[in-house]
DNA sequence: CGGACCTGTTATAAATTTTTTATAAAAACA
DNA sequence: TGTTTTTATAAAAAATTTATAACAGGTCCG
């Protein structure tokens, strides 16, 4: 694989340069942006393999960069705040952030945390098929396997599966689930997602009243596991 | 790290004197303020790692200089105050305050405690994950470990835990507590603080009877360590 | 056209969580 | 010490959230 293509978008000039030290001794080709107008089109022109933001930029807010990203862009994209607040996480998380870290963060923790993401990445192109236990995706022939034998999945199904499998181990709040598959105008119907699980889970656990995979968290969402 | 710097905001001329020689003989920057307005203004220009502010101030209480600094100042206040009312130190702890201390106090002591509030700073609270012992939590994937084996939280319980773990070592009072959780109108079901205290520490103490992380400040709140 | 299939919708049962109540235990206080 | 206040815990009732079935309407396809 050549270098993997980060963009940092920063207006604080000293992180920039950390992370541009970090980053280039770790093997990456680095990009840098000192505001949110600039990251949004240097990534367009020049799509990276990851991005990193900052939540608290002078033009406009971190979270309004991440949503016009997330319009187009699909890999990685960690943020960097200088707050520590579960609501925070919550809100970027919900509009698709990937991974989190609070200022003042060990760039050594960073580094760990980019090299899983696309590492993670580059696994379903390479096979372009992943396993979750007894679960088997295809990306490619977008085919699905439980216990090696085929499983037929409509297609809402199959995207609520890969958006579950993109996001292993995380909980994906219904709002995000729901804005991610039927559209931003649909937050509010928590029952279909209801209804969508439930056939996902027929189709796919063992035992659908004791489902393996998709766990529920009252309250919260669902959690793919 | 370069040198931590100190707001003092005090009226008392020899009250800053004796702040400054402590705090400049443990390699700290001091930064002075002889009233309430100069203190905040002074903050703004130029933030400060940590705030010592006397709640007896000439112009404006410390109680709303305090509140105002919270309006956007993150960092640890320290709030000196020459009585020991109880009924005071609540108030500052419900609208901030990280720490507390009636004059006259020992050097010393105030030492320890900056020492412990900017270490905390400083810590790698990379925001993603942090550990409290034999407590792990994962903010991303919203998990929670104890002793490494997966710990199942409702939705209040895993805030209220949360909530904790953002304000390790903190006394927290009821009514900051219920306000951060429940809403400013449920100051005072402080049985409903319990009845969740109660629950979060069957699930995340070694003995709930014998608390090691959850303590109780009996006529004040919790404290989490 | 008719049938198979999928999505969206509604109704209702089941499960979980939160709130309330009661009472015992512990701590603070005088 | 005895009394009052505060806290802990269990258990119930209430409220909320979730699961599931059923069905209407639309679409695709032969």
């Amino acid at each position: 694989m050549s270098k993997a293509e980060i963009l940092v978008i920063d207006d604080e000039a000293h992180i920039r340069k950390l992370l541009e030290i970090a980053l280039e001794s770790n093997g990456y080709k680095v990009w840098q942006a000192a505001s949110g107008r600039d990251g949004v089109i240097l990534a367009a022109n020049h799509p990276p393999d990851l991005v990193i933001l900052d939540l608290g930029l002078p033009d406009k807010s971190g979270h309004e960069v991440l949503k016009e990203l997330r319009t187009w862009y699909a890999k990685p994209v960690i943020i960097l705040s200088v707050q520590n607040l579960e609501e925070d996480i919550i809100n970027a998380l919900d509009h698709g952030a990937t991974d989190y870290l609070t200022k003042p963060f060990r760039p050594g923790e960073l580094m760990a945390r980019i090299r899983s993401l696309l590492r993670r990445d580059s696994e379903p192109s390479n096979g372009a098929q992943r396993k979750f236990g007894n679960i088997h995706i295809d990306f490619i022939a977008r085919l699905v396997k439980k216990n090696d034998e085929q499983v037929k999945l409509t297609s809402t199904e199959y995207q609520l599966l890969i958006l579950f499998a993109k996001n292993e181990g995380n909980v994906l709040t219904h709002h995000y689930i729901l804005k991610e598959i039927w559209g931003p105008s649909y937050l509010e119907e928590t029952q279909y997602l209801r209804v969508f699980v439930g056939q996902l889970r027929k189709k796919i656990e063992e035992d659908p009243h004791n489902p393996q995979h998709i766990i529920t968290e009252s309250g919260v969402g669902y959690r793919f596991v």
